[in-house]
RNA sequence: GGGCGAUUAGCUCAGGGGGAGAGCACUUCCUUGACACGGAAGGGGUCGCAGGUUCAAAUCCUGCAUCGCCCA
């Protein structure tokens, strides 16, 4: 083995053996409850970032753990088809031969996209094979597979024939740069720097000496399309002008002024208008009151024929004319600052337009309901549970979802429309011949369906719905699903919403991991485009795939944000380092090993398999209640801070021993190592993988891959529990510390071996020195030392106090006292604060009239310590004068 | 406007009624037979502010401030 962990030398063999042993692939075992995972299907157009990375990590150590326990396991993969995203690729490729898509046409574009995801859409999957994800690669899926497209089918026809879905004309969120409309929480709301134009708009004819009104609105160019103007049925400024009409400046057209309480009387002039095509409150207003809704607005945001002498202007350059114009005829009252609210398309950031046209939609409340239900009654459960009253909010408000896409790549519209007799019909099967008429003059309806139309059906049309299929009796529900908080409405609330419509009520999954969404060093989101991303493939380079997933793990807590930066994974690809060194130390200690029983003979060895079984039971609880940071810190713990800073090194001795002494240590440091790296495997577990299978396990059991070894048995090492030896070794190192500070203090050469002096407080204490300390006094440098109740304390020693033992380390001819001097007058100023403290805390009668006796009892014991304490520092004091 | 989160050592963050913790950085010493991606010993914090509850508050409650996110 090489002096230090090279993860690009053990990695890839690593994974081709699982590979090879087919590790990934769940069988059922009839009795057994299956653990079941489904990827959130990233984008196939995508590669890796580091929210996929903390991401799969995630449901990498669940499901590897799980996988441990024997439950057959499996942890589904595959991609998303991404409608707009794959589109705009596809699109900029032809855009670079010069080519549109409608140069092209629908089939050789939808053919380009095929061509598209077989040359790039694996991408990602390769890299979460370079993380080390365990998933089912025998069975990847794709949102566009023709199973998949059946499943699709089919919950669009359910719902059609159910009244769930159905077309209408509305105001939706349309992208002119995408072309398509959009869903209410596929638009970004950015607060932006603005202005509020008021404008005068002239009354036809003047009533009750008034001729005109003012409006206020933050988009002028939409006045082209005002069919009203309303105020409030209170508003006492106007209600004598309720009834009038208006003639819409620059247009000519004669609009009335309604009454109408949506208006709010204190919000500009108090009189709005209304333009019903291009916003969706005003549309409102228009339906209530019957008002036109003239469009002026084409598909690309350039002035429709409508819009008159505006016609084929941009969006934006009309909005400057009309200002221009309007102010020209003395319309222009005031123009004041403001700051509003603008709606961006989420995939392209261009500002969105409220336009009305015709879409399809799924009525939401009906299949909210349930859904809302099962989270309130834990059968769906989120972790930070805080996030439900963020789903409920949402759920409880809930609003139709326009599902309509005005693309080409995408699940068609299973909508067929009869030119001879006008049916309309939804079909799973595509339809030649009209049922109604006969007629072969059939059309399919253009649109695509909303990419998260399909994804919300991914927890069982992945196990083969909706054709009988084993796989999904067996593995759904699955068990849990890991994601980021961005996606709670758009995919979590749905897969709720279809899986318990479509199976039988059944949720599609019993735990929701709302895990931090990752963010650069100075909490900016990460963007490759802005070149403020990290690339999970350089980190791995650097420091390994499980230093990379170490090091999230380590940061996974209950905050909502992850503010990462690389120099975070310093301490992980060194664990992973130091791991691989202390079992190389282990297995260079093996080559006369003979395997038997782990069997503690000294406190020592109680104390690492007590030690042990603590770890297993944190790490056990903290994994199924989704600690990860609080499970990688432990783990951390004990690798560093207990096996290889104390038990190694205390092993070290008995090693060198020989006999029945090395072969009792060899045995518990092979059993410690065995367990731990079992424990720490869901998280490294390529490093794990390899030193594990050099571990001579003969006789225990001995898998094939730690991958598929069993996960430690906590109830059996529950019974390595030992205070005693706790305790033992808790004074033990408190007094090698302190021997070892007095010998850096004093700069006391490594090679100055120490005669020490214990004060000891009555027999059994003495044995223990003789007994315990002995094997270890190694570790402090000490070479002799002498134990007794009647010891007396050396001239000019440095005292070492330990659980109140008193520990003398002569020092005569080896120290500066005056600088000592000074080191304990500073002592003993912090130790009488500390005391002080204490003591006003002990004649507090409230205190000891109201707190726990045991809480009281520890506390004198701690003054008392503390006294103790400072008295000896002052009689050191004392000693120097 | 409503809601959520954050505020603890120089930096990044754990902790969550009973003597302030980690990693990194910093200081000193050490290449000793696992590891310098290492070992040993140190320095460093009125736990955002103000009230309250309590014998006891970094921790619970109420306000406030600052930063961030979501919804309208």
């Amino acid at each position: 083995m090489s002096s230090s962990y090279d993860p690009k030398v053990v990695e890839g063999p690593i994974f081709e053996s699982w590979v090879k042993g087919n590790y990934f692939s769940a069988t059922p075992i009839e009795g057994v409850r299956p653990y079941s995972v489904v990827i959130p299907p990233p984008n196939v157009t995508g590669s890796l970032h580091m929210g996929h990375a903390l991401n799969n990590t995630i449901q990498d150590v669940v499901v590897r753990r799980s996988r441990m326990t024997g439950r057959p396991t499996r942890w589904v993969v595959g991609t998303d088809h991404a409608g707009i995203a794959t589109q705009n690729k596809v699109e900029q490729k032809l855009a670079a031969e010069g080519k549109s898509r409608d140069d092209v046409g629908r089939e050789a574009f939808v053919d380009a996209c095929w061509e598209w995801r077989h040359e790039h859409g694996s991408t990602i999957i390769g890299q979460l094979k370079a993380m080390g994800c365990s998933c089912d690669y025998s069975d990847e899926w794709f949102t566009m597979d023709p199973s998949y497209q059946a499943a699709v089918r089919k919950v669009f026809v359910e719902w059609f024939n159910q009244g769930l879905i159905y077309r209408g004309k509305r105001i939706i969120n349309w992208c002119p740069r995408c072309s398509t409309a959009l869903s209410d929480i596929e638009v970004e709301h950015e607060d932006v720097d603005s202005h509020l134009w008021h404008l005068r708009y002239p009354l036809k004819e003047p009533v009750a000496g008034i001729d005109h009104v003012i409006v206020a609105t933050t988009r002028p160019e939409t006045m082209l399309g005002d069919t009203c103007i309303a105020v409030h049925p209170d508003d006492e400024r106007y209600r004598a002008l309720v009834g009038a009409t208006v003639v819409l400046p620059l247009v000519g057209r004669e609009i009335p002024i309604v009454a109408d309480s949506y208006v709010d009387p204190s919000f500009g002039s108090g009189a709005v208008k209304v333009t019903p095509a291009h916003d969706p409150n005003d549309f409102e207003i228009g339906e209530r009151h019957d008002c036109a809704k003239i469009n002026v607005m084409n598909a690309d945001a350039t002035i429709a024929a409508e819009g008159g002498a505006y016609a084929g202007l941009d969006r934006f350059e009309a909005r400057k004319k009309v200002v221009a114009d309007l102010d020209a005829q003395g319309l222009l009252v005031k123009i004041d600052d403001h700051v509003h609210s603008v709606g961006h398309c989420y995939r392209c950031h261009t500002i969105i337009e409220p336009w009305l046209s015709d879409q399809w939609f799924v009525d939401m409340k009906p299949l909210a309901a349930p859904a809302i239900e099962a989270v309130r009654d834990g059968r769906v459960t989120f972790h930070p549970k805080r996030w439900e009253n963020v789903y409920f909010h949402w759920m409880e408000n809930i609003r139709d979802w326009c599902i309509s896409r005005q693309l080409w790549w995408g699940h068609r519209i299973p909508v067929f429309y009869c030119d001879a007799c006008g049916a309309m019909v939804a079909s799973v099967e595509d339809v030649k011949s009209c049922s109604a008429c006969g007629s072969s003059a059939i059309r399919q309806d253009e649109d695509v369906l909303d990419t998260w139309f399909s994804s919300q059906l991914w927890p069982f049309a992945t196990f083969g719905w909706p054709e009988p299929d084993p796989r999904v009796d067996y593995f759904y529900p699955t068990s849990v699903l890991s994601t980021a908080r961005d996606i709670l409405f758009l995919w979590v609330a749905r897969m709720v919403m279809s899986g318990m419509y479509f199976l039988d009520g059944k949720v599609p999954f019993d735990d929701v991991i709302i895990h931090p969404t990752v963010f650069n060093a100075e909490g900016k989101r990460m963007s490759k485009s802005l070149g403020t991303g990290v690339d999970p493939l350089d980190l791995m380079e650097h420091y390994g795939a499980d230093g990379m997933r170490f090091g999230l793990m380590l940061q996974v807590t209950g905050a909502q944000d992850l503010k990462f930066s690389e120099e975070k994974l310093v301490s992980s690809r060194n664990f992973a380092n130091k791991i691989w060194n202390a079992s190389r130390f282990v297995l260079m200690n093996l080559d006369d090993y003979e395997p038997g029983e782990p069997v503690a003979h000294t406190v020592a060895d109680r104390w690492i398999l007590s030690r042990l079984a603590a770890l297993s039971a944190r790490v056990s609880e903290g994994l199924d209640t989704y600690e990860f940071g609080e499970v990688a810190r432990s783990l951390y713990d004990f690798f560093w801070n207990e096996y290889c800073d104390w038990y190694i090194e205390l092993a070290k001795g008995r090693l060198h021993e020989g006999g029945e002494a090395r072969a009792s240590v060899q045995r518990i440091l092979v059993y410690v190592l065995d367990n731990a790296l079992r424990l720490l495997h869901p998280i490294m577990p390529f490093v794990t993988e390899e030193i594990w299978r050099n571990l001579p396990l003969a006789g225990v059991e001995k898998a094939p891959s730690l991958m598929v070894a069993s996960w430690p048995d906590g109830v059996a090492l529950a019974s390595f529990a030992d205070d005693g030896a706790e305790r033992s070794i808790a004074r033990i190192i408190e007094i090698v510390t302190g021997i070892r500070a007095v010998r850096s203090r004093y700069k006391l050469p490594v090679k100055q071996s120490l005669q020490v002096v214990f004060k000891t407080q009555g027999d059994s204490e003495r044995q223990w020195v003789d007994n315990e300390f002995g094997q270890m006094a190694s570790l402090a440098g000490v070479s002799t030392f002498t134990a007794g109740v009647a010891a007396s304390k050396p001239a000019h020693s440095a005292t070492v106090i330990a659980s109140g033992m008193e520990v003398y380390i002569p020092l005569e001819g080896l120290v500066d006292f005056e600088a000592e001097a000074l080191r304990l007058a500073k002592e003993a100023e912090k130790l009488s604060a500390e005391l002080e403290k204490f003591n006003r805390k002990l004649s507090n009668e409230g205190f000891l009239a109201k707190a726990s006796a045991e809480i009281i009892s520890k506390d004198r014991a701690k003054a008392a310590e503390l006294a103790e304490e400072l008295a000896l520092v002052q009689a050191q004091l004392a000693d120097l004068d």
